[in-house]
DNA sequence: ATGCATCGCGCG
DNA sequence: AAAGCGCGCGATGCAT
């Protein structure tokens, strides 16, 4: 397979950029128009080409791409514009900015010019910034020529690049990135414009029944907290107060989850409680400006799923491009409207696959906790047994509440989360708990699960000795490798989780560890270690199993743990099977993790579950 | 005007 | 000894 390294120079102005909107929008805008081209084969001299966008599509389709793999820096871009205004899908897709992401961590800087210089590949030239404003015709002939130089020595450093990344570049990753950068460039799923209308249309008379009831004219008297705490104060409310975790200053406790706040919806005076109901009704505007975008994009085509590849520090997808499809509603108010939105296209059917519990699953097979691994494999309720330990009743007696706690337990506690955030975790869900029994149930956890205990104060220990550039390995055997020299725990896919810069110091409570992050210092311990781990291998996993998906379905989607495919109505049944047999293997390194799964099949994304 | 920190909230 | 965690977007509020 020849590899073909290209970068498109694009017309952009002042308001007719890159900055100003989202990568969908500006390629597909009317107004977008290719400057020139550079496109090398191989290691072969590169070649620049500019002229009509007909003409560049004929020189365009010169070239092998179905043979090839096409490489680019960001090439979301690059392979976008050669799909859609080119009609080119080459038969794999690189790009040098996610490998550099990964490699080298979320928080290094992953531009051209700043992974140039770290590989010591050259430098990037700066001739671009007289473009803006410029069509191709008024380039003269000499400025289209300096032009091309610098994107020719674009295409050369993003080429070099890649071969000296490459080299320590698992394969399995680079599938996933071609399939991540796929789903945006050769997009599939359709979007119906009359249900995001109707939609649009709902929100907003919520929200004005909302105001209405409680007599606010302008809205920016709820928005500010500043204007609102005036209006509490007026109907002779004493606005409720908290402290700031990020400044330790008082601050208006204003949320949803705000205890005194959510009294106040139960206020003696109805104008309290329709005030601070149109507050926590209306202050978002999240699901207006995301349906108008949705709205937008069906009015140009296809959705182009934007999904940005190791966008976590554990190695998780993030969203990207202004829309991100991994927080979608699916509970609440606005539940599943905008995903029922989301259609397969003619002919075509979508199947939606979650992995089961499968952190919850990691965290006991990297333990060791043998019992729960157990429990797990042979499909035990593990929240009831849990329940049964917790009460000390057979597993048959358990009732619902029981079981609630049991699965608030199994999935809170197994990070090192004590006893005060475990009550007001409960709390949130409606369920009162003293204190004095949070405590009980949290030590109850810890020694039942003596091996999770114990795989926290290992990662702790870990740490300590990072810290100090020695290395101590914790877990499973042969599951994680600990690379002090980088500050970095190597994940199953061979890819790093970075502590950058960490170190430790004493403060009053005993030897505290932190590192780097763009923010500042960011604490880190055992049980946070442990999840971080937890979480990048369920990525590991989930990963390959969506390679696997992928060889004979589309992947148009992936949502942490879960993974959303597009398939010919024809094959539903078959197809449905398939998938999910991916999702119940396991790759060679997890051997004994028990996974499961559970999937949906509907025409629309929100009719799957 | 623009950038940054913070908060709030959606998902996992 | 104890400590749940990971994102992205949009808004406000403040600094430049």
């Amino acid at each position: 397979m020849d590899l073909i390294t290209a970068d498109f120079e694009t017309y952009y102005s002042k308001d007719y950029s890159l900055s100003k909107m989202t990568t969908e929008e500006y390629i597909r805008d009317p107004q977008f128009e290719v400057v020139g081209v550079s496109v090398k084969v191989n290691n072969g001299a590169p070649e620049w080409a500019s002229g009509t966008m007909g003409q560049i599509k004929k020189y365009l389709q010169g070239f092998n791409w179905s043979g090839s793999m096409m490489l680019a820096h960001n090439t979301r871009f690059d392979g976008a514009i050669m799909s859609w205004h080119f009609g080119i899908q080459p038969k794999a897709l690189a790009d040098t900015m996610h490998m550099a992401r990964a490699l080298h961590g979320v928080e290094a800087s992953a531009s051209l010019k700043a992974v140039a210089e770290r590989y010591g590949v050259g430098v990037k030239g700066t001739e671009v910034v007289r473009a803006m404003g410029k069509r191709r015709l008024d380039f003269t002939d000499e400025e289209l020529s300096t032009y091309g130089d610098y994107c020719i020595n674009d295409v050369n450093l993003t080429f070099k690049l890649f071969t000296k990344m490459v080299k320590k570049f698992p394969k399995k990753e680079l599938k996933l990135i071609d399939a991540t950068l796929r789903m945006f460039t050769d997009p599939i799923l359709v979007l119906d414009a009359g249900r995001l209308h109707a939609h649009l249309a709902a929100v907003k008379e919520r929200k004005e029944m909302l105001l209405t009831e409680a007599g606010i004219g302008d809205k920016k008297d709820l928005m500010s907290n500043g204007k609102f705490a005036l209006m509490l104060n007026m109907l002779g409310v004493t606005p409720p107060m908290k402290i700031s975790p990020a400044t330790g200053k008082e601050a208006f406790a204003f949320a949803k989850n705000d205890e005194a706040f959510k009294a106040l919806l139960e206020h003696d005076d109805d104008r309290v409680q329709s005030l601070v109901a149109a507050r926590l009704g209306t202050k978002s505007t999240l699901e207006e400006t995301r349906t108008q975008r949705f709205i937008d994009i069906a009015s140009r085509g296809a959705l182009p799923v934007p999904v940005r590849y190791y966008a976590a520090h554990t190695g998780r997808w993030g969203g990207d491009d202004k829309i991100n499809l991994q927080n979608l509603p699916s509970r609440g108010p606005n539940a599943k409207s905008l995903k029922k939105a989301i259609l397969a296209p003619e002919g075509h059917t979508i199947i939606e696959a979650d992995s089961a519990q499968i952190e919850a699953r990691v965290l006991a097979w990297l333990a060791g906790q043998e019992d729960l691994v157990s429990a797990f494999t042979n499909r035990e309720d593990v929240y009831k047994k849990m329940a049964s330990t917790i009460y000390g009743v057979p597993v048959d007696e358990v009732t619902k509440d029981q079981r609630f706690v049991g699965k608030t337990t199994i999935l809170g506690a197994g990070y090192g989360m004590g006893a005060v955030k475990f009550q007001a975790q409960l709390q949130g869900f409606g369920f009162e708990m003293p204190l004095d029994e949070a405590r009980r149930v949290i030590n109850i956890y810890r020694e039942a699960n003596w091996n999770i205990s114990q795989l926290w104060r290992g990662a702790q220990n870990m740490l300590r000795y990072m810290a100090q550039g020695d290395r101590l390995d914790f877990g499973r055997v042969g599951v994680l490798q600990v690379d002090p020299s980088n500050k970095a725990i190597i994940l199953p896919s061979g890819l790093p989780m970075f502590y950058h810069g960490l170190f430790a110091v004493e403060e009053e409570k005993g030897p505290q560890c932190y590192y780097k992050v763009r923010r500042g210092d960011n604490k880190i311990y055992g049980g946070k270690v442990v999840e971080n781990v937890c979480q990048g291998i369920a990525r590991c996993i989930i990963g390959e199993q969506m390679i696997l998906i992928g060889k004979r379905y589309r992947v148009v989607l992936t949502v942490h743990d879960s993974i959303v495919c597009c398939v010919p109505d024809a094959e539903v049944a078959e197809a449905r099977q398939y998938v999910e047999d991916c999702m119940r293997w396991t790759p060679e390194w997890a051997a004994g993790l028990p996974v499961d799964c559970e999937s949906g099949v509907a025409k629309s994304y929100g009719e799957c579950g």
